[in-house]
DNA sequence: TTTAAATAACTGACCGGTCAGTTACTAAAT
DNA sequence: ATTTAGTAACTGACCGGTCAGTTATTTAAA
């Protein structure tokens, strides 16, 4: 698509082997997103990250390894900050989800934790290793945060009696949904208005929850 | 994964033209819902449906052509069926929501509506042309009805004032999201009750969006 | 002068697609 | 009924292009 997206300087055999690796994943993890790794070829990350096919393999070992290197690369240190951030303090328990999904979005917004749900949809099959890292390191982390936060919302009598656990995959399934469909299908569907989208779920489903004084 | 999955009779060279196509789209569905396009081998393809390779070519002209008829095959009858389906008679607007949803997933399971998703979602950067196709001929088709019916509830004083489309759109989310995880992350996620999954979803929802006597 | 980042030409495995040959089936002729 | 000529489904070895990975060489930097 676009052209390479290193810097303009126009030299050809630069050295910058501190700033290489970073650039590769930059180009991989674009391309990946967009064709998938299979049909990704090992020139196109290259020209992508403005370098030549055989520089790739001075700092990875493999395509693999690249595609690796995108899943994993920082997500821990990501996924730690936004664990942190996400989890806030002593609101009511609809505040804190309110805030809880603000901040998500807000702190994976522009990061690569945006665009792998899709990429480890597509290639679950093809890289089982990777994907049980991620369900385990990323879903299921902020899955737990989402279920203590609603199981405390129960005990407090403010949230109806519900299965935590599966109301916290219908929280969350919207804004998966919404990343998921932000590098696939939403090129092709009808535009709609996401800051919209948000705030009507929210409002839905914690109008949903919520124990109203007569209901229940 | 399995063995091909043609009748036991363990004669080769059988002919049969009538059914080639449909095993064919059968065992290739299958294989790419589990490793998408490219990583899809033709022979795989031919092992799984039970004839070699060169038998591939008399049915279809090249492995695209397969992919297309795998996303393409019967999907307008069965859209049109399901369509038909899952639209209730004169029940409330919450009532029809249940219902159509239960059809919904009712039609669809065991046929290829049920994987197509993942499998679009993967491949849509590949197929552009097949991607609108399916965009407008599932997704959008199923997503009006539902905003009609929201629409409806709305004027009928019975729902609160949303976004009628964005509504539809979160109210499919977990559907899809289930069907996409069915074929991705599933066997690398916790066991969870689809059932209780999909009913809790709908009385969340629908308490959501309800206008209770005193609310808003 | 030495080191190592970077390159471009190269290799070989792989795989989509082809085709000459094989076998199952049909039916016309005996 | 049996033979056999004709047809078409089917096969699998093969071909040619593609592409991940390697290597010989060049050049910037230390």
């Amino acid at each position: 698509m676009s052209q390479h997206n290193t810097p303009a300087t126009e030299l050809r055999w630069q050295r910058r082997k501190e700033s290489r690796p970073g650039e590769i994943i930059e180009a991989a993890f674009e391309l990946f997103a967009e064709r998938g790794f299979s049909a990704t070829r090992m020139d196109e990350i290259a020209h992508k990250a403005g370098i030549s096919k055989g520089s790739l393999y001075n700092y990875f070992t493999s395509k693999e390894a690249i595609f690796e290197a995108v899943v994993t690369e920082d997500i821990i240190p990501t996924i730690d900050q936004v664990e942190q951030e996400i989890v806030s303090a002593d609101e009511n328990p609809e505040e804190t989800i309110r805030n809880m999904i603000h901040r998500l979005m807000t702190y994976t917004q522009g990061t690569r934790l945006e665009i792998i749900p899709k990429l480890i949809v597509s290639e679950s099959g093809n890289f089982p290793d990777l994907t049980t890292f991620f369900v385990h390191q990323v879903i299921k982390r902020t899955r737990n945060i989402i279920t203590t936060v609603i199981q405390n919302g129960i005990e407090l009598g403010e949230f109806i009696d519900c299965d935590p656990e599966i109301t916290a995959r219908l929280l969350l399934a919207p804004v998966i949904q919404d990343q998921i469909w932000s590098y696939s299908l939403k090129p092709f569907d009808d535009k709609y208005d996401a800051e919209l989208y948000l705030e009507t779920h929210l409002n839905i489903f914690l109008h949903g929850i919520k124990r109203s004084a007569q209901n229940d």
